[in-house]
DNA sequence: ATACACCTTCCAGCAACAGGAGAGTCAAGA
DNA sequence: TCTTGACTCTCCTGTTGCTGGAAGGTGTAT
């Protein structure tokens, strides 16, 4: 029979540690001093702190290792949980190993521009949304206004209120110098007919990269060009038509605000 | 001017973590409302949360990041910082890939061996210590007894008492019959004259790959076996002489006591 | 006798929130 | 105008695996 200190000092483990575990059921000493209170082990007990150091390698929590010890586990429920931790292991390296990428993608980026990028650029799972929109090729992205009257008017007429933000799609996988297949979207609740030009329809959740926009639109190109360079150089590839989100919407009729702020959203997926 | 939750659901973050933000100071609302207490955003403080979750994912901790976005950080600054969150992030990688292997053997183990190993094998860095030792060839481990005598009894001589667990150091890189190169030593602390027999050495610290034996000594070797299995198994190189760690000091002569506890030590390195 | 190491319990703190209680606020429908 | 239901507020607790410290009792070597 050792004092805890001896413990400690034999099995590497911190005094607190000890007590927490005696605390916590995982490790009880053999006996405890009634006078004093003082925790007496046992050298054998040594495997069995063993034990449970290596099942906390193995990524196990406390409690898990608690359940593991006191029941008297079958091989293949120890299987089972074995697989599961596998699973959360290779998630983890997974995590891990992205965020060093974004890290070396961020000091890369800094050594070439000396400076840091205005955007920020995120990975975010949007949710399936349901949107009434028309979809028309036009000459340039600002000649898109006369498709949202087109569609506020039908939504009018419907007595249905939007319950989300606006947003453009652009259907062009290229860029393009005139004529612009776009797609004008307002997320809805309700049921909507749909008309010859007018479809309503669910898109599906998807993982976005995305950036956010402050100020007017002549200079959302800039915005565009970071996320693009950020996907290349993050190992992202593009997997379907972008999305224009207009946050605050523009009470004026889509004017240049200079409030404006607008974000740009691209389905990707890693490679 | 937008309420909180509006602003939770335009950033995918929630109203929860929003205030938690705004207490600690990274991300104040423009204003709140002076009778109700309500937290007022403007659309454009969105870019400056994207900023926030962009370092976040970059491993920043919340208080890293309102250091950051309050000095106007220079760019030798901002890469230092950057360095370090690589480095944390390579060492994460490796750690998790380790503990990945790890349940991939013992997976591999279950199905081979179809139980759980008695043993567990631990890595752990043990302190350098100062011992005083007798090295020398002998026809088995059994007949080391003599060595011990030898030692204490000019331990005893120079009135100087161990100060932690003997042990044994066994020299022979493969596996003998007969004639084993071993070295009996015991901690200690002060100053100790050496001898044409006895020597004081200080072992350096290194990085053991251990497991712990209860029982008599005749079946030590199982110890040993899960130990080198293990190392195979999970890509470790043994690097030096192999300890066998007396935790339970012999009162009664070193006799075959069932209730005696080894640690078995191999210093390794990864492969 | 006294110093000093060791042991005890109890409480606080970490990081980044989530959950819930209890109370006040706001806008739309009856 | 009233009510209902959705929002919002603050404050408190809990999460995980411990570490650090305070206040007080114990054991032993000089």
């Amino acid at each position: 029979m050792i004092r805890i200190g001896d413990f400690s000092k034999l099995s590497c483990v911190s005094v607190k540690t000890l007590r927490y575990y005696d605390e916590m059921g995982l490790l009880k000493p053999v006996a405890v001093d009634r006078s004093t209170g003082y925790r007496l082990y046992e050298y054998s007990q040594l495997s069995l702190l063993n034990r449970i150091l290596a099942l906390k390698e193995l990524g196990f929590s406390l409690e898990d290792i608690g359940r593991l010890l006191d029941d008297g586990l079958s091989l293949e429920q120890m299987r089972g949980m074995l697989k599961l931790r596998q699973v959360e292991a290779r998630q983890r390296v997974c995590d891990e190993t992205e965020r060093l990428a974004r890290i070396e993608s961020r000091l890369r980026q800094m050594e070439q521009e000396n400076n840091m990028s205005k955007y920020d650029v995120l990975i975010k799972k949007v949710q399936a949304v349901k949107a009434a929109s028309v979809r028309a090729v036009v000459p340039t992205p600002p000649d898109q206004g006369a498709l949202w009257g087109e569609l506020e008017g039908y939504l009018a007429l419907h007595r249905i209120r939007p319950n989300g933000t606006c947003f453009t799609l652009y259907h062009d996988e290229d860029y393009k110098e005139r004529d612009w297949d776009l797609e004008v979207c307002e997320p809805i609740d309700g049921e909507l007919p749909e008309s010859q030009r007018i479809k309503v329809k669910t898109l599906p959740a998807v993982t976005m990269a995305c950036a956010i926009h402050n100020g007017p639109f002549d200079t959302l190109n800039e915005a565009y060009n970071a996320i693009i360079k950020w996907l290349d150089s993050n190992g992202y590839r593009i997997v379907g038509p972008c999305r224009e989100v207009y946050l605050n919407p523009a009470k004026n009729g889509s004017q240049a605000d200079p409030e404006t702020v607008t974000e740009i959203q691209f389905p990707v997926e890693k490679i």
